[in-house]
RNA sequence: GGGCCCGUAGCUUAGCCAGGUUGAGCGCACGGCUGAUAACCGUGAGGUCACGCGUUCAAAUCGCGUCGGGCCCA
């Protein structure tokens, strides 16, 4: 409520704010149902919107629109035919809740699509789910409460999997709501699911190609292996985190050398006992060295840099170097298995000594090798023809040929044990704990452990200079995530375990002859068939299991039991994709893909997985250009995590602000290859843009309902006579804006497209050219220039909502409906049918942009020196001067906007260097004056007193002045004046980037009397508010002014109030019986106003 | 330990590729405008452009190193 300055009853108007309070309320509703849900078919007007931007209703409404019309469809048929744009899905994990990630990664692909899409191109969108896997299966277990496999095979396999089908299903189900909620246009209803048996074939199919190739390979290697699961894991898989372990170090016994010994160190004692070599490096010196403990000496082995400190860690009393070795010497040197009596094997194996160049100058320098336990022991191992002894079964226990003692343990509880039997036998060096990074089952988080295993690989790592070759083909965003990241991964590339000891996931399509040995690789579900003769309808577990091959060699040919490593699932999504290899007419049509877009983690994940996929397929990159965008961090940059709490839902952003809020808030947040650091407090600076954009929409409106505004005065070109520079100005903008758009489009500067949309909307609509054009809609008659005004503001809403209806489709579609389909039924169906809005170059003016942006500096630092000189705007100056220090000024034709919104009457502009013209005062220099002039000197002076600096300063550039005194004039010169140039009292300056402007704030009666007439037109517009009257509404008013003096100045433009305000009956004077619906008591430069209006 | 990216005002960030006076928004203080009005504008305070070394007439920008954060790897 506002407050009352003078004496009025507050009951009475307590009263009337509730009415109109009220009244006003009701309004708006009723405004809000126009404005929203409704088809265009039915109105043939633009209608009133809201006063707020309601982003839950406006969207659910829009949402409401394009469901009933079936808009999605519409739009990608329409574009049927064009050229075509080939988009492949990173499938999302089926975990049932999409977070901020994953939000930003869809919204990122639909405003692409949608862009590409308004460009004519024929857009292949299916979205794509990610459903088999460890986790599902964990999810599953954990819902039964099972406890390793033994529990699955209990409960039956094929109950197992259709739990596991159910659950994924659900959750896609789940995940498609939320990502539909966010406006993401995919195709929902047709996805690709990698659990559909068209799907899993693709994978089959691939499977085969690498066969055939000669890329796929069953071997013996050493693979990260979780215990609990019992499969091998992916590296990628595997999850790090610090964990407490053992570090001991071990003497390991010479032979032929009494007590003496090759001293180790390691983390996980459970490997010893398949210990079988030592590895030094072969650059580094070794030490042997005699050491006293208690009285007791021993000899040992160990790099020479490193003897101080591992005798430190043995606490050893002394010691003497006894020699050195090379590693060569080393190599000599044979041991003794330390725990040789309790693992059988270990009599049989030679342990010697063998140079690797991944021993570093860590611990001891000499490295324990278990080529069954290490992935650089294994290789090791094959290179110098090591025994792989693994004693470790697939449940992480040991197995018989770990010995009686051992057989059975899990060996991540054994550690202990052997550390006390290293102990019992003298060969424990020390002992202690040590936390270090530890790999886990990302699943279930059991610690991994390393096992030789024997299994199925993709050799890609021969196909490495193939695969960088082609990712130098691929276009990068940004160019480094190809040229440096990915290309660095590749370089690192190993061979890909593909196969995995599970049940959910795709099952490899390998038969196997146990007689001879035969290898099968079967391509499809029909090959199946016509292979064994017996169909079947779902081709995942068990039911595949129970297919049998007729061997050639007359045995029967089993499946291996193995399911694919669910990465290889989405590796073949390109082809899978256009249902190859069922499909080979849309393969050659489209693949391979135009686009892809993920986060950077998925270098080492999708990126490479469908390359080295396509690769062994079809010997190219399954993609053209590669979009690499960030992760989403909380404000600090630290990861979102549960534990943290720092965890934003996506939906939670859309509760409060609105699904087009969101979408500008990630896109523009930052660069999207950079990590986007969430902020609320961004997020609501991104709705208070919006909203001005949505109040600068609904600005015109209530004029052009009232003038009736329609299709046949909306093109700017009918009124071309009548546009002013500043209309001029707004067009040439939003189609600069268009062509900057596109640019930063093509590039994927998705952060530069919202920062442009937004300075586009803050500056030059809201802030500029909305101010320009308020007194155009407000005049009375239809005259051609509001028309113009009408019409420019019209053309560059349209243009602008359909310049983000990519980013913010829910508004753009509600404004179109409204602006375009309401005055033309004829217009496309929905914003998303129009073309991309090209930039038209013939309204493009650099010059006329220049000029305004000067215009708007130097409008802004007048109201700096109006500041300084405590003039506010609503008084009007009689000049502002523009004096720039270098460049000359260019402002052309722009002086009456500049004049409008500097309120001044006149715009001077100077030449450069130029300044305002300033007060110049004279001094006599007696010095000079007195001796020419002698006894006259005096009247000189008296007529330097009197004369006019200014033109005694003219005349002296030229030569002598002439002054007067008392009838006679003098001529003097130059040096018998000093000039002072003096700062005129009246001038206020600010400096601006081209130099200073000054304006006057002398104040005439005229300008008073303008001022003042602008202070009452203020309050009485405000009452009118108050009203709640309609902007044609005609009014009664009545002015009291109680000084005189001021009521003498205001008469003066007693009729321009009536106009501005619409008063029809108006009053203005002294003493009058002030009454209407409202009164109101103003204080109005110190002087009491009292202000009464009332409706008619 | 290695690769890639990032570090600019209290906070969020632009500028960096192409070297030439660091520019916004939020917040704070004061003033102004307003029939878009729970909006908006101006002014002010607030920066060792993480740090160090180098290249250059000139470095936030290019190079090398250090520190901190992120992703990935070992």
């Amino acid at each position: 409520m506002w407050r009352l300055p003078c004496s009025i009853d507050p009951t009475v108007f307590e009263h009337d704010c509730e009415e109109i309070a009220f009244r006003r309320s009701q309004r708006l509703n009723r405004e809000l149902v126009q404005g929203g849900n409704r088809f265009s078919e039915d109105f043939k007007l633009i209608t009133e919107v809201a006063g707020q931007y309601d982003a839950k209703d406006l969207e659910s409404q829009v949402r409401a629109l394009w469901e009933k019309a079936g808009t999605y469809r519409k739009v990608r048929e329409m574009r049927v035919g064009g050229k075509k744009f080939f988009f492949v899905d990173g499938p999302p994990y089926t975990t049932g809740r999409i977070h901020l990630g994953t939000a930003w990664n869809k919204v990122i692909k639909d405003s692409v699509l949608r862009y590409r899409s308004m460009n004519g191109f024929e857009v292949k969108d299916r979205a794509g789910w990610d459903m088999h896997g460890l986790p599902i299966e964990v999810k599953v277990e954990e819902s039964f409460g099972f406890r390793n496999k033994k529990d699955i095979e209990a409960y039956g396999v094929d109950k197992f999997i259709s739990r596991c089908k159910e659950f994924a299903l659900r959750q896609k189900d789940d995940m498609t709501l939320q990502f539909k909620q966010l406006g993401v246009w995919l195709d929902w209803d047709d996805p690709y699911m990698t659990l559909k048996n068209e799907y899993m074939e693709a994978a089959w199919w691939t499977l085969k190609r690498a066969h055939e190739h000669g890329l796929l390979e069953r071997g013996l290697r050493v693979v990260n292996w979780c215990p609990r699961c019992e499969t091998a894991i992916a590296d990628s898989e595997v999850e790090y985190w610090d964990e407490t372990d053992y570090s001991i170090y071990v003497k390991f016994p010479v032979i032929g050398e009494e007590n003496t010994y090759i001293v180790i160190w390691t983390t996980t004692p459970w490997t010893i006992p398949a210990n079988v070599a030592v590895a030094v490096n072969p650059s580094f010196q070794y030490s042997m060295v005699r050491a006293w403990k208690d009285g007791q000496a021993e000899v040992l082995i160990m790099a020479s840099d490193l003897v101080e400190s591992v005798l430190k860690e043995g606490r050893y009393n002394d010691y003497e170097l006894l020699s050195t070795l090379t590693s060569a010497q080393m190599q000599e040197l044979k041991y003794s298995h330390p725990l040789v009596e309790l693992v059988p094997r270990q009599r049989e194996i030679t342990h010697g000594v063998h140079v690797a160049d991944f021993v570093t100058a860590e611990n001891t320098g000499c490295v324990h090798i278990a080529p069954g336990h290490g992935i650089e022991d294994f290789e090791l191992g094959v290179k110098e023809g090591l025994d792989v002894f693994c004693p470790v079964g697939e449940d992480g226990r040991y197995t018989a040929e770990a010995g009686e003692k051992y057989q059975g343990k899990y060996v991540k509880e054994a550690d202990g044990e052997v550390i006390l039997d290293l102990a019992d036998r003298g060969l424990l060096l020390s002992q202690g704990r040590l936390t270090h990074r530890y790999g886990h089952c990302w699943r279930c988080k059991t610690p991994i452990i390393f096992i030789a295993t024997s299994q199925w690989f993709l050799r890609i790592s021969e196909l490495k200079d193939k695969m960088l070759d082609e990712v130098s083909k691929v276009t990068w965003y940004p160019e480094w995530a190809g040229s440096a990241r990915f290309a660095d991964w590749i370089s690192n590339a190993r061979d890909w375990c593909i196969s995995r000891q599970r049940y959910w996931g795709i099952p490899l399509p390998l038969w196997s002859c146990p007689a001879c040995g035969r290898i099968e690789v079967i391509g499809t579900a029909k090959e199946l068939e016509e292979r064994s003769g017996q169909k079947i309808s779902d081709l995942h577990r068990p039911d595949v299991d129970s297919v049998l091959l007729d061997c050639p060699c007359g045995g029967k040919m089993l499946r291996s039991p193995d399911v694919f490593d669910v990465w290889f699932d989405s590796a073949v999504a390109s082809w899978a994709t256009l249902r190859f290899p069922g499909n080979e007419q849309q393969f050659d049509l489209w693949w391979p893909a135009d686009f892809i877009t993920e986060g950077h983690d998925q270098t080492r994940g999708w990126f490479y997985s469908q390359l080295g996929a396509s690769m062994v397929s079809f010997g190219k990159a399954p993609y053209k250009s590669v979009l690499m965008h960030g992760f989403t961090l909380d404000d600090q940059g630290r990861k979102m995590s549960k534990s943290i709490g720092n965890v934003v839902q996506p939906e939670e952003v859309v509760k409060k602000h609105g699904a087009d809020i969101l979408r500008f808030y990630v896109l523009g947040a930052n660069a999207p290859w950079e990590d986007l650091h969430f902020s609320w407090e961004a997020v609501e600076n991104t709705s208070r843009m919006l909203n001005i954009f949505w109040n600068a929409y609904r600005f015109a409106l209530p004029y052009m309902i009232l003038d009736g505004f329609d299709a046949s005065k909306a093109d700017p070109s009918i009124y071309r006579k009548s546009l002013r520079p500043e209309d001029l100005w707004i067009l040439s903008r939003v189609n600069s804006l268009a062509a900057e758009v596109t640019a930063a489009m093509e590039q994927y500067q998705l952060h530069r497209i919202v920062r442009l949309i937004s300075d586009f909307i803050l500056e030059d609509l809201s802030r500029w050219y909305i101010q320009l054009v308020r007194p155009r809609t407000w005049t009375e008659q239809n005259d051609p220039d509001k028309l113009a005004a009408y019409a420019t503001i019209y053309e560059v809403l349209v243009k602008l909502c359909r310049l983000m209806a990519p980013f913010t489709p829910f508004l753009s579609e509600s404004i179109y409906q409204n602006l375009v389909r309401g005055i033309d039924p004829g217009a496309p169906e929905s914003v998303h049918m129009c073309d991309w809005p090209q930039a038209d170059e013939r309204l493009i003016d650099k010059r006329l942009e220049k000029s305004m942006a000067l215009v708007r500096e130097v409008s802004e630092a007048a109201s700096n020196a109006r500041q300084k000189a405590g003039r506010k705007l609503r008084w009007p100056v009689n000049e502002i001067v523009i004096a720039p220090s270098k460049e000359a000024v260019e402002i052309g034709g722009l002086e009456g906007v500049l004049k409008g919104q500097t309120n001044s009457k006149k715009v001077t502009v100077l030449s450069p260097g130029q300044k305002p013209r300033m007060d110049l005062e004279m001094a006599p220099v007696h010095k000079k004056i007195g001796p020419v002039f002698k006894g006259e000197a005096k009247k000189v002076v008296e007529a330097l007193k009197i004369a006019d600096p200014f033109a005694v300063k003219s005349q002296l550039e030229t030569g002598e002045a002439l002054i007067t005194f008392e009838n006679k004039s003098y001529a003097v010169t130059k040096d018998m004046i000093e000039f002072r140039e003096l700062p005129p009292e009246n001038l206020s300056a600010a400096e601006f980037s081209e130099g200073y402007v000054y304006v006057d704030v002398v104040l005439t009666p005229e300008l008073e009397a303008e001022g003042y007439a602008r202070e009452i037109i203020r309050r009485i517009q405000e009452m009118r508010k108050v009203l709640d009257l309609r902007v044609e509404d005609q009014i009664k008013a009545t002015v009291e002014i109680e000084s005189k003096p001021v009521l003498d100045l205001a008469l003066l433009q007693k009729d321009h109030i009536a106009s501005e305000v619409r008063a029809s009956q108006f009053e203005l004077g002294l003493g009058l019986d002030v009454k209407g619906k409202l009164v109101k008591d103003w204080d109005i430069e110190g002087v009491c106003v009292r202000i009464g209006v009332s409706g008619i």
